[in-house]
DNA sequence: ACCTGAACACCGTTCAAGT
DNA sequence: ACCTGAACACCGTTCAAGT
C-alpha cells in the first residue's frame, strides 16, 4: 500500500527469475492443454511460452517430454482412484456400489479422454517404466481388488483369486472405455453409459441363458 | 529369351520412373516400419527412401499422413477379421469355437501391437473418419455378430439384442488386448491368454456365486 | 541452482518445375 | 499423370553462457 503501483509484490511480477513452483506449474499447464486441445497439441514450446519461460526451462524438472507425460498419467490415475473409491463409499458398498464404480470409471475416462489416453500411452514411452506412474495405476487398480473382496465376503462374487476377477472387470470397463473414446460406439456417451449397465448385469449372472429359461 | 540379358523387363528396373503400383509399395512399406519399429517411427521421407521416391511422391496416392495411417488401419482390420472367420469355422462354431475367437482376437493384438493401435487410433486422426476404414471395421465386428446368433439359435447364449451382446463381448477382448499391450499384465501374452480363458467361462456363467454353492 | 538463447537434427506439407 | 527438389513452418533436445 505504501509502495507506488508501478512496483507490484514479486508474485505479481511475471518476469521475476524464480518461478515459485515450476515444476507443478508446468505440469498443471500440459494437463489443461492435453484437456482442452489433445496430446497432439501438446508442445514443450507452448507450455513453457503460456507460462512466461523459456522453452528449455522444462529440462531442469523432467528429463525429457516421455517424463512429462509419466507425470501427467501419474496424476490421472490418482484422479480416477478418488473417483472409484467415492461411488463405491456413496453409494452402500454392495451391488450397487459396484456398478456405480463401473459408471464413474466409464465417466471419467469420457470425461477426459485425451489425459485418459496419456495414463495407459504412456507406460511404453520411454525404455522403463515410470516407477511413480506404476505405483499410482496400482492405488487406482487396488481400489476395485478391495471392493471385490467386500463383494466375496456377503457372497455376492464368487470365491475366486480376487487378482484375477479384478483385472476381469477391468478389462470390461477399460475397453468400454476405449471403444467409446475411439468412437466406435455409435453415440458416445449415451452408449458407453448402457453398455457399462448392461456389461455389470451380465457381468453378474453371465451370458448362458438363465436356468429357468 | 532372345534379349540380352543386360536390358532386362521394365519390372526389374528399380530406377524406372513410374512405380508400378506405388499406393500398395507405401503401404506395404508403411505396415512394415509399424510391425517392426512402432508407429513413431513411421516418418514419410522413411519410407518414401526404402521405396526410392520423393517424399512427397506420397501426396499423389494419399492426401496425407492421417489418410496413410487409415489405410494401414483398414488393412488390419481385414487381417482381423480373417482370424476370427478362420478360429470360428474350424473349432466347431459352437461354444469351442466361440473361446478360439477370443484367443484369435487377442493373439492378433499382442502379435501385431502397433497396427493394432492404428487400427483404433487412426478413426480420430483427420476431421471426418475414413468411410472405408469403418467398413473394414464394422465387417471384423460382424464376423462377431454372425457367430451370437448362431450361439443364440443354439441356445448358448441369451436371446438379447446380438448387437448388444457383441458390444460387450467385444469390449472384453479389446479391454484385455489393450491392458495387455499396454504392459499392464505382468507377463503381457501368458496373463493375457489366461485372462481371455477366464473371461470366455465367466462370460458364459457370470461372477455371481453358482445357484448351488 | 535455475534459466536463456542460439543451434542442431529432425518432422509433415506445399508448390513451382520438370518429364 | 506422376514425380522431384527446394522451401516453409514446425518439432524435441542440447549446450555454452548468463545471473
Amino acid at each position: 500500500m505504501t509502495q507506488p503501483h508501478a512496483t507490484r509484490p514479486a508474485r505479481k511480477r511475471p518476469d521475476r527469475y524464480h518461478h515459485g513452483d515450476l515444476r507443478r506449474a508446468l505440469l498443471q499447464a500440459a494437463v489443461r492443454v492435453i484437456q482442452s486441445r489433445g496430446t497432439e497439441a501438446l508442445t514443450l514450446r507452448g507450455v513453457g511460452e503460456t507460462l512466461g519461460v523459456s522453452r528449455s526451462a522444462l529440462y531442469r524438472h523432467f528429463t525429457d517430454k516421455a517424463a512429462l507425460l509419466a507425470a501427467v498419467g501419474q496424476e490421472g490415475f490418482g484422479e480416477l482412484r478418488a473417483r472409484l473409491q467415492e461411488a463405491w463409499e456413496q453409494h452402500g458398498r454392495g451391488r450397487a456400489g459396484f456398478e456405480a464404480m463401473g459408471m464413474a470409471y466409464v465417466r471419467f475416462a469420457l470425461s477426459n479422454p485425451s489425459h485418459y489416453r496419456v495414463m495407459f500411452g504412456s507406460t511404453r514411452l520411454g525404455d522403463l517404466r515410470d516407477p511413480e506412474l506404476v505405483e499410482e495405476a496400482s492405488g487406482a487398480f487396488q481400489a476395485l481388488v478391495d471392493a471385490l473382496v467386500v463383494l466375496q465376503r456377503d457372497r455376492l462374487v464368487r470365491r475366486e483369486d480376487p487378482l484375477q476377477v479384478a483385472r476381469f472387470v477391468w478389462a470390461i470397463v477399460h475397453g468400454i472405455a476405449m471403444l467409446a473414446i475411439d468412437g466406435q460406439l455409435e453415440r458416445q456417451r449415451a452408449d458407453a453409459e448402457m453398455l457399462t449397465r448392461y456389461a455389470v448385469e451380465r457381468l453378474r449372472t453371465g451370458i448362458a441363458p438363465a436356468p429357468d429359461a
